[in-house]
DNA sequence: CCGCCGGGGAAAACCGGTTTTCTAGGCGCC
DNA sequence: GGCGCCTAGAAAACCGGTTTTCCCCGGCGG
């Protein structure tokens, strides 16, 4: 034993000149063992005692001196637009997890104070606090999209299509309106109204051209679209206006789980049943679907595979791989509920037009 | 102009020694300068020469050099239970704002993986990637618990009290519960069921205790109490043992907004009218309770708030404060919507014995 | 005239890692 | 037997700040 020397009774946190000491070599030595430098050549023995000395330290590196001496900080940065939508919320919550598992630190900002969100965003990269950024709030007039291309930060845009970036990690978002549109139309609906989400928006205009698209196809009339921000109010006033103009629809599809709620609202307001005189279906669903009344049929998405995939794609790019768009596999999925059925056959027989 | 050396036109990031050759100084006058330290006596002029430069270069501090020299990190770190529940979603809005406006960046970690999570955040202060830790996530037999108190890391928690911690951020809890039976007792209930949360979580406790505190003040029968996890499919479950076992009920109290979701649809399963038979009130309110069917009676929280509060109360810590407890104000606000009303005057209308 | 004091800032040590360079010894090879 | 090479690890230079110490200089009192 060697380590006679070693402050065993210490509080204080040791560093690697301890660890170093303890196992009786230098302490490069022991940063290249545990960054796994392969220039390195060792007998296992030592590599053992050393990796024995980290263990009986309980050695934890500074972040700090870590970053500095150039290497990476391991933490990553995630803007979101809008915690309280739990579409982001389980984005969130697979990007964070997966950030874990490959050992990094996530930070959170969110672009709903949008009190200088970008300018805080480049400040993270440029203060070295992060080695990457997972970008979910880019609106195509998005300050930070100016800046992002001239710097060298790693990033990715998740859920989100920037043209031309070739770092866009998406769903497959048109094939999510296919399904839903095929739910529909085996059901016996022809006439279908789109609560569609912000103009411009990625996801918006995806949704919407797959469902316009498979529309087309399927030859039914094309379906009436109003647009409203992504939550409840927004989809309680676009459905409010789709039936007030469009009484002879049968369905209506909303962009995201808030609006369809705000749907279901519109429709009651409306003095129609669900599904009686209208289905009702939403992109997006969560346990909370199934508590609605009536219970809502949604369209399963990966949303936390994406969260995911776009951590993973961020690290590829870390590691240097060029980046590159990923379409998050996984079908999407019909979770047949009960705002759903067969259209009415004659016309509605609520009083459409006197919202409560 | 002194700054013919300087690299003007470098696209590197500047750094102090940059500033410091750009205004014709020392390194350590910019550092101190820009930390506003007192002991330094310096001429208003030099003071304005360095902080033009730092201006004009761009300037932005090195965190990992800053955290190695001994100065803090400027970050902290922020543990929930689970990102999907709306509850804690406003919390951590709160709570990135407030650090944020403070400088400070934000980590999330959440415990629902609780893959570890214990060991995470003890690493996250071990590696002195954060200044300081929020917990919202401490059941009494959490494992960090434990390692907390001999550490010397500052930390606060949120909308959970640890008995004899000291350092506890929360709500009037019981004042709420005390709002949300004023407004059923005015509408003349009696028999009072409550849907409460987890066992031995601060917030389910306070919520019962006030409920229960306030309805022996009040005089009426002791509510009937049904446990259930802080979710749909818990409040739903709890519902039905209530209808099924306490047909006398005229009102349900939950504990939280995705319970009482769950709660109006077990009602509404035992074919009962929402308030007609069965009123539903809730702790917490949301943009989401009021496109609920029918629209949901709340008791508004100041969650944002609370957030904002414990980043505050930590902030305290590390500007060497020593911790204390902290009730967040803002009184309770009874929320009226329409799923409460006066109570049935016979037995309920519904098959409350058969839920589909 | 000299010593002291305080303002204004320079110098240097230090934080804890990473990475490049260097060296001592052992071995095979010619 | 001398040489180069390889192995195993030592040494030292850095990364970009913070903080303590030190120094110079001018003014003022004795």
């Amino acid at each position: 034993m060697r380590d006679a020397d070693a402050p065993l009774h210490s509080k204080q946190r040791s560093r690697l000149i301890d660890v170093a000491n303890h196992a009786g070599v230098t302490k490069s030595v022991v940063s290249r063992v545990l960054n796994n430098d392969r220039t390195l050549s060792i007998r296992e023995e030592t590599r053992t005692r050393i990796l024995d000395a980290v263990r009986d330290l309980g050695y934890q590196p500074h972040t700090g001196a870590r970053a500095l001496a150039g290497a990476s900080t391991r933490a990553l940065a995630l803007l979101i637009p809008d915690l309280t939508n739990p579409v982001y919320s389980r984005i969130t919550r697979g990007a964070v997890q997966q950030a874990r598992v490959r050992g990094f630190a996530m930070l959170l900002a969110e672009d709903s104070a949008d009190f200088g969100v970008d300018r805080q965003f480049a400040d993270l990269v440029a203060s070295h606090r992060v080695d990457g950024l997972l970008i979910a709030s880019a609106r195509p007039d998005h300050p930070l999209l100016g800046m992002l291309p001239d710097s060298r930060i790693p990033h990715v845009f998740v859920n989100r299509v920037v043209a031309g970036s070739g770092r866009n990690i998406s769903l497959q978002i048109e094939a999510a309106s296919q399904a839903a549109l095929d739910h529909l139309l085996a059901l016996g609906h022809r006439r279908i109204g789109h609560v569609s989400g912000p103009e411009q928006l990625a996801p918006t205009v995806s949704r919407r051209a797959g469902l316009l698209g498979a529309a087309a196809a399927a030859g039914i009339p094309e379906p009436s679209i109003e647009s409203g921000e992504f939550n409840e109010q927004g989809g309680y006033a676009a459905a409010t206006r789709l039936l007030a103009d469009h009484p002879d629809l049968t369905a209506i599809y909303a962009s995201t789980l808030n609006q369809a709620i705000g749907v279901l609202s519109a429709v009651h307001a409306a003095g129609l049943r669900i599904p009686g005189d209208i289905s009702v279906i939403s992109y997006d669903d969560l346990p909370l679907a199934g508590f609605l009344h009536p219970p809502l049929t949604a369209i399963a998405m990966p949303l936390m595979e994406l969260g995911q995939a776009a951590v993973d794609a961020l690290c590829a790019q870390l590691e240097g791989a060029p980046p590159e768009d990923v379409l998050v596999p996984g079908a999407p999925e019909v979770v047949v509920r009960r705002s759903t059925g067969p259209p009415r056959s004659g016309p509605p027989s609520g009083t459409a037009k006197v919202p409560s």
